[in-house]
DNA sequence: AAATATATGTTATATTATAACATATCTTTA
DNA sequence: TAAAGATATGTTATAATATAACATATATTT
């Protein structure tokens, strides 16, 4: 199992893992010969900067506020498709938001636990969960190509402060 | 393992199975003692004929036709609602399109087997998978309250097709 | 330096969803 | 059975999310 849910509900250094973040995903784009140019890799910080998902809109205030110039949300889908396809984003279905993959380079299980209280995104990668799945299509004869799971509840974090007002 | 996946890849008697989950809708309703008015029967019975799931948007468009009259976003919004807090309806976040639950009663996994040819969605249940996400989030002390699994790739009808066309 | 490919800017608009308030229809209870 | 209360629907407006289409700019190759 692969996780980054202690460090999304833990105090942490934060600027270091995005740092790491920024380099990897350089890297990963140097290898697939693709440009993180300024305005995708703002983005991608941005996506870090965040303990939470990011909506579009939002993304689009935050980048025009470090940039300092308009920004019209075209540019904010662009990148975000880019950062999506070469997996260093996600998108979360029921939120209509992103993140920052923790772990690009890993088989994506796509399994996001996402805090009802403070909005917190935590991913997860299981091979277990993946054989399971791709064995269920195998029965009814899906071919399983992608897949995304999310999970609703509470973080550790905001169950124990929701225990201590009880 | 529970699912409709035959059933929503082949030819069936696709009026007998509406009828029969509409029988079942005014069961559970009346044990919830709440109303299937006409208007929420129509939207479950324009779910239930439809091969795919569908947008609110296009529920509008149906209803209108079925009752010759305008109707505006809320109704269907409202109903769609109604219907899945009852878990007769499932809303497919990646599609923002809403779907017939097969086995309202059963205790819900939320396996959606999204065909991206026919764009067809089969529902499955299954406990090994409850059992396997719920373990991974008691790890990582993450409060599990429900899920949400999209599985994107192709169902036997299509893939049948396109082995054909090569 | 020209040609090509890639990326961004800009305007407009499509699509999905909800807020707010008015009206109607059921359901209960006096 | 009429009034009161709860539930459901109608109506208008608008918020929030996403994309189309075309112009311009910047990088890359030749």
């Amino acid at each position: 199992m692969l996780t980054n849910a202690r460090l999304v509900h833990q105090p942490h250094d934060h600027v270091r893992s995005m740092n790491a973040a920024i380099n990897r995903a350089h890297e990963i784009c140097a290898k697939s010969n693709v440009r993180l140019t300024p305005t995708r890799e703002a983005i991608l910080k941005l996506l870090w900067q965040s303990h939470q998902p990011l909506g579009a809109y939002q993304l689009q205030q935050q980048l025009s506020k470090v940039t300092d110039k308009p920004v019209a949300p075209p540019t904010i889908y662009r990148a975000i498709e880019f950062l999506i396809d070469l997996g260093l984003v996600h998108r979360i279905p029921s939120l209509n938001a992103f993140i920052g993959c923790p772990f690009p380079n890993s088989k994506h299980s796509n399994i996001f636990l996402i805090c009802q209280e403070c909005k917190t995104v935590a991913e997860m990668a299981d091979n277990r969960v993946n054989n399971l799945l791709e064995g269920l299509c195998d029965m009814v004869n899906f071919k399983h190509e992608s897949q995304i799971i999310e999970i609703f509840g509470c973080c550790p974090n905001c169950e124990s402060k929701d225990s201590d007002d009880e």
